[in-house]
RNA sequence: UCCUGAGUAGCUCAGCCGGUUAGAGCAUCUGACUGUUAAUCAGAGGGUCGCUGGUUCGAGCCCAGCCUCAGGAGCCA
């Protein structure tokens, strides 16, 4: 049956035209005012019952969470609060909702007891309005790279690669747990394994997109990625989608010319979009913010926020030039930091980029050129300084309350210097062999970054922890749904 | 994994120095009211005090172990 989205009828001009509207029920006020939502916006539909002359029974079965269909004239409201009405003249309960055991009220729930009901939580404003908006920055994504002539890549989930050392990684496996295989020696033999060998989850896609940026020029990757680290931070998923684009013939100034670019184009590009979503999420935040105490408040509201940052160029500068900052900081010659600066070649602990971040420049802030011990083996590698000081051509991306947001480099194009540096590090060369041909064949000077995800949209929405962006987050010990 | 804190009604929380029958608001149920905005008013029901063990005449409260959650750290995106 033909029926109304919620958002259009809200948005009406004309009054006096039969509608159908197929909804949930949020509230049942004063045995009349039916608040309904389908999800197609934020706002409720007021649905006015005569009650008079419907059926008692019916009129119990109206209990929030319950799937209705209404009937009847859209009509200016009578009442303040509101623009439009529907007064109904045909009701139907569609799926009928138990209000002794449907676990939302229309009153405030904790982030806790809803992470514990995610299946449910998409029934609230706040899960509504940040999955709009994660739905958007995701859309935006391919708009921004498909805009500049970017190839979309579907890098493996499923990888052979346990070579690049990005973390823990869960292993595939289709072996008998019980009673696996075994080699001579005592060790399990994955020759009799699905894919004949040892297989895990992706940690990145960046080596693949890198064979394919050395053909297809420019190349992104937006895919599922796993980590199988313990970590229990509000910044850490052990699913979580990564965006990474890999570009030839960029250096490092044309890949963070590129990430900033894209980050700012995307939250225009939700502030455009979602405007009704983000400004619920700041009164969610400020309402959030009138319970801490006037010192932990933040000087600028959601929207400021994000308008603050398109406004302003991020902050660049070397590793080396932030090591001085914080050596001359203030925390550091009060010993407030728990790891004080006191050389260079260590890498900075999160209160060291808060510092920077929020204290001293106040705006997201680029640092490059890491020392080439800290960083990973495929970073190009700069010339010694004259203190013959080893670094490379990394750079991260720190935003406020986020921390790392982006982290790239531009790649050691040179197979000498490559291969040296795998030695150091005892990365077996054979097992990449696949990996060294784009520097044996027409190697090129490229470069590419990774962006987290749900960092983004954290950042966005202007939540705090990483649990409440994805719609089923996978933390150690947590695998629900 | 480490540090800190928490776990009491469906939800949010109070519970004094260890002492009789464990409380409140919201939700639910019953009734009243009917242009309400998380409707309002009156009444009622609702508890394995995270789990296991210990101390004690007596444990929600003290002790030990475990589980889970949250915040911070590390690792990173």
């Amino acid at each position: 049956m033909q029926h109304t989205r919620i958002k259009d009828l809200l948005n009406a001009s004309t009054f006096g035209q039969e509608v159908t509207v197929k909804a949930w029920v949020k509230t049942f006020r004063n045995n009349q005012f039916l608040a309904l939502n389908d999800g197609s916006c934020l706002g409720n539909l007021q649905a006015v019952i005569d009650f008079t002359h419907t059926e008692e029974a019916l009129l119990k079965r109206l209990n929030t969470g319950a799937a209705v269909l209404v009937r009847g004239p859209l009509v200016e409201s009578l009442g303040k609060g509101q623009r439009v009405e529907v007064k109904v003249s045909h009701l139907e309960i569609l799926g009928d909702s138990d209000p002794e055991k449907f676990p939302l009220q229309p009153k405030k729930h904790s982030l806790e007891f809803l992470r514990e009901i995610a299946h449910l939580r998409f029934r609230t404003n706040t899960f509504n309005a940040i999955f709009k908006v994660r739905h958007t920055l995701a859309f935006a994504i391919h708009q921004f790279f498909n805009d500049r002539g970017f190839v979309y890549l579907h890098s493996p989930i499923i990888t052979g690669s346990d070579a690049e050392g990005a973390g823990e990684m869960f292993r595939v496996t289709t072996l008998d747990l019980n009673n696996p295989p075994r080699l001579e020696d005592g060790s399990i033999n994955y020759k009799e394994d699905f894919f004949a060998r040892s297989t895990n989850l992706t940690v990145s896609g960046q080596l693949e997109g890198e064979l394919a940026a050395m053909a297809l020029g420019n190349i992104y990757t937006f895919g599922p990625t796993f980590r199988a680290e313990n970590s229990n931070t509000t910044r850490h998923l052990a699913e979580f989608w990564m965006v990474e684009p890999e570009m030839a013939f960029y250096e490092l100034k044309d890949n963070m010319d590129l990430a900033e670019d894209m980050l700012k184009y995307l939250i225009r590009y939700a502030l455009e979009h979602c405007p009704d979503e983000i400004d619920f999420l700041k009164n969610r935040l400020l309402e959030e913010e009138k319970l801490k105490p006037q010192a932990e408040r933040s000087e600028l509201d959601l929207v400021s926020k994000l308008n603050f940052c398109l406004e302003n160029n991020f902050e660049r500068l070397t590793y080396t030039e932030a090591i001085e900052i914080l050596r001359q900081s203030k925390p550091n010659q009060k010993k407030q930091f728990k790891y004080l600066i006191e050389g260079w070649g260590t890498d900075l602990q999160s209160e060291h980029e808060r510092y920077l971040v929020e204290k001293h420049f106040k705006k997201p802030v680029i640092l490059t050129d890491y020392p080439a011990e800290i960083k990973s083996f495929y970073m190009r590698q700069n010339e010694p300084d004259a203190q013959g000081r080893k670094t490379v051509g990394a750079m991260d991306i720190l935003f406020p309350g986020i921390g790392e947001m982006v982290g790239g480099s531009q790649r050691e194009e040179r197979l000498d210097r490559l291969v040296g540096r795998m030695e150091e590090l005892g990365i077996p060369a054979e097992e990449m062999d696949w990996f060294l041909d784009t520097r044996r064949f027409g190697t090129a000077p490229h470069s590419g970054f990774g962006l987290g995800f749900e960092r983004l949209v954290l950042f966005v929405t202007g939540m705090t922890n990483i649990r409440d962006v994805i719609p089923f987050p996978r933390t150690p010990k947590n695998a629900e749904f």
